[in-house]
Order: structure tokens, then sequence, then C-alpha cells
RNA sequence: GUGGCUAUGGUGAAGCGGUUAACACAUACGACUGUGACUCGUACAUACGAGGGUUCAAAUCCCUCUAGCCACCCCA
């Protein structure tokens, strides 16, 4: 093969591309009428806004961005998430300025340097929506609340809510270091990754799979226990907001996430059909970023999910439309009156296909059939002389004559629903 | 970054050292003399991921590389 896409980078070919723009019509949908409004900002950043959010000792920025140097000189890098760029632009551009609370919502490509596996590639798309400018946990229960309503809106019922605390500044260095203490004692039982974990990262030994880490865990002092009483009080009327409002979710108390800028409130949308990569969806309170990155001290929470993901667990429904008329014609001397009449059709928003070559009379029916049109009509020298045609039903064979002029023929063969 | 598996046409695949690379689907054209879905016929890999080697002979054995998939780490 000569020159092929790079790895981990993928085409969407139109087969797949109707599932892609469902989900993406039913998100702007359900966003939209939550209040939000769509932020588009750029692919690339300087390297420091990635470095700054997402945290200097994570994954993402040490080993998985896309950085170089450009032409300028300056150190760039493909987005490996949204939120860091959303909150940027609204910092540079003061929307606070304009309204206290602000709802945002972005869709696109993020790049990350990883091995591609199911589920897990190079270049995947985000949609992501964020609340800046509110402390009260109503904003994380309605955010909550649109996520699991456009996982309704989108027919999957699979992945399911979970939710966490991971506390504040204040509350969470005193239960890092009594988780720290509890695993000290049982560091043997450990495995060497969680050995590692230990030192760089203890929370994260809470949701290892291997089996020993599993056990050794087991009776580990859980966050929920630990949170200071602002952060105890707004978790429970989070959980009090989405009881309130029917919205199922679960609590767990071990989920972490692998970026530094959360606080408080976390989630995810799990599924468990797509090996590993559980998480189709996930996000946070991130209460200390904005000012982080030389805003205000505003709040904020947010969700990404993840396109691909979805559009793995939404499978091979179908998408793709209908033709609603087939237009074929016996000799090159109907084509001209075809073509004309098609036009015709098409501009009064009827979905029409003819066939361009002048193929034969069966190929031209084969076709018809393989786009699954709906109607077809066969114009010979006979309908040109007349002016008038038989339209045939394919599904049922069923011939309906008609004049062959767009007023007669528009509201036989439209989809009337 | 680590580990495992796999690489034959547009697709799914047979082939396990020996002349024309099976079969199916898809596609194109045709047969049933102006009407699709059934049936039938014809066409369709100078080629078996790339490069090297062994051999009289390789898609079939060996080596290297590359790619894809899956898993780990981590993550949407």
């Amino acid at each position: 093969m000569a020159l092929t896409a790079v790895k981990g980078f993928n085409d969407i070919l139109p087969e797949e591309s109707g599932r892609w723009q469902h989900i993406e019509q039913t998100a702007r949908r359900v966003f939209e009428l939550n209040g939000f409004g769509e932020i588009r900002v750029p692919v690339l950043e300087k390297t420091e806004l990635f470095s700054r959010s997402i945290g200097d000792g994570t994954d993402i920025v040490e080993k998985e961005m896309y950085t170089f140097t450009d032409k300028g000189e300056n150190n760039v890098t493909l987005r490996p998430e949204g939120t860091a760029g959303v909150m940027r632009a609204f910092i540079e551009h003061k929307l606070y300025a304009l309204d206290p609370v602000s709802k945002l919502y972005y869709m696109g490509p993020m790049f990350r340097y990883e091995r591609p596996q199911k589920g897990r590639y190079r270049q995947f798309h985000q949609i992501g929506a964020e609340i800046t400018g509110v402390n009260d946990p109503l904003a994380d229960a309605q955010l909550l609340n649109m996520l699991t309503a456009f996982f309704r809106e989108i027919g999957l019922d699979e992945p399911t809510l979970q939710i966490n605390s991971l506390g504040c500044p204040e509350c969470r260095p005193a239960y890092r270091s009594t988780l720290r203490s509890f695993l000290e004692a049982r560091i043997d039982q450990l495995c060497d990754d969680c050995k590692r974990r230990f030192v760089s990262n203890p929370l994260r030994t809470l949701d290892c799979k291997a089996q020993g880490c599993i056990e050794a865990t087991a009776g580990a002092p859980s966050v929920l226990d630990h949170l200071c009483s602002g952060c105890d009080s707004h978790f429970s009327s989070v959980r009090r907001y989405l009881d309130l409002s029917g919205t199922p979710y679960s609590i767990n108390a071990r989920m972490v996430r692998g970026l530094d800028y959360y606080t408080r409130t976390t989630f995810e949308m799990v599924t468990g059909l797509l090996g590993s990569q559980s998480a189709v969806a996930a996000g946070g309170r991130y209460d200390g970023l904005i000012s982080q990155l030389g805003g205000p001290s505003i709040p904020g929470i947010g969700f990404a999910m993840g396109l691909e993901r979805i559009a793995l667990l939404l499978g091979a429904k179908e998408f793709s439309s209908q033709p609603d008329l087939f237009i074929a014609t016996m000799g090159a001397g109907e084509r001209d009156v075809a073509f004309c009449l098609m036009d015709g059709l098409l501009k009064s928003g009827v979905r029409v296909e003819m066939d361009y070559e002048g193929k034969s009379l069966k190929s031209q029916m084969r076709r018809a059939d393989k786009l699954n049109a709906r109607y077809s009509v066969v114009i010979g020298e006979n309908e040109v002389a007349s002016g008038r045609a038989a339209f045939k039903r394919m599904a049922d064979g069923l011939q309906i004559d008609a004049a062959l002029t767009v007023d007669a023929i528009a509201p036989l063969v439209r989809k009337t629903v």
C-alpha cells in the first residue's frame, strides 16, 4: 500500500458517518435545551496550558502529548483534552464579565500519543460541556442529569453513572496520608505497579485490577469518610438532587481521575462492553483550575465523552437514509427530460437519484434496488410523448400512474411520516 | 514504553514446498426481447504486507522490517 493514514488516526467513512452525525446532533439538541452554547477553540495550544492545567506528573503530560516546536520557535501541543483550551478562551475573552454563569459545549478531535487499541486512538473525538461560575451542587446535578438524558436520547441504557468526591485542597492531603499509612502496612501484597503508585499516587491503588491489590485494599479507608464538612455537605447535596430527579447512579469511592485539576465531585459513565476502555464519558468539578490558569477565582464543572466509544456501543444500528425516487431512462433521448425532472424535484426537496452513464435498464433497476429507493420510474419515448409515467413502489411493486411534473410527483414519492 | 496474536483480491476466507492461487460475497456486463429483489452465464489477485535468504522449485520454511488487532500502563 502506497500511502496510509498515520498510526492511530482513522478515517470516518460515509458508512459510519451517519452514526457520528446522530451522536453529534443528539448532543447539540440536549445540550442546547439545557442552555449550553457551542464554543469552538483551536486544536493547537501552547504546551504550557496543558502542563499547568492537567498536571506535570500525569501520564498525559509526561508521555502522551503531541508536542513540537513550530517555525516560530513556539512550543506547542495538539490538545489532549478539551477543558484546558475552553478555559483558556474563557479567561482570554473574559466571558465571566458577560455573565456570572456560563454554560459551554464543544466537540472535536483530541490527540494522545498512546498505543492504539479497541476504543482508544491517537486522534479521537470528544464532546464536552462545562459550567462555570456555580459553586452550588445544583450545577453538578444538572450536568449529570444532562449527561444521563443524552444517553437516554441516544438510545443507550447500558452505560451507568458512577459518582465520587475527591475532596478539595483542604481535605485531600489528609486523606492521602491516611491512605498511605494504611497501605504501608501491606505494601508487600501490592503489585509492582502499585508499589510505584504508593509513592506517586496512592489513590490509584484503589482501582487496581490485580487480585493481590484488591485484597490488600479491601478494608482501606474511604475518601468519603474523610471529606471536610464543606465537601461532605456538597456531595450529599449532589446525591439529594440526583435522587429528587430520579437519576440512577451508584457511588464508587474508588474512582480516581487522571487529571490533576479535579476537586470534589467526579463521575464516569461506565460500560462493561468495551473491554478495559470502560469509561464512555467522564468529568468532574475543577474549582481551582481557572485561577490556576491566571483567571479569576471561579469554580467550574464539566465532562467529556468519547465519540468513538459511543459509536462502538451504538453498534450496527442503521442511520443512512434512502432516496425517494430513482429515475431510469430507456435511451439517450430521454435523459434530458430525466435530468430536468431530477433537478426540479431536488429543488423542491425530494431526494432523487438517476443513472449517470446510460446503462441498461436492467442495471438501472438493480441500482434503484441497491440504493433502496422507495419509488422508481422508467422514462422512455412513450412517457415523454404522453407526459405521464408509472411510478413503481419498490417495496411491493405497485405501479401508480402520474404526470411527469414536480407538482404531481413530489407528494407521491415524498416520505410521509 | 511492555507483552501476545495476525498479515492472501473490494470483503470473508481455502491453501501446510511443485504446472492455470479453491470457494463465497460484493462489483460489472449479459440471458428472462421497456422494469429490481429469485435463477443462470461471463468477467474480476502477473498476485499472496515489505525486503532478504534456503531450495531445482515458496503464499507455503528461515531472518529482518512494517502494519493491524488485543491486552498492560493510562485513559474518553
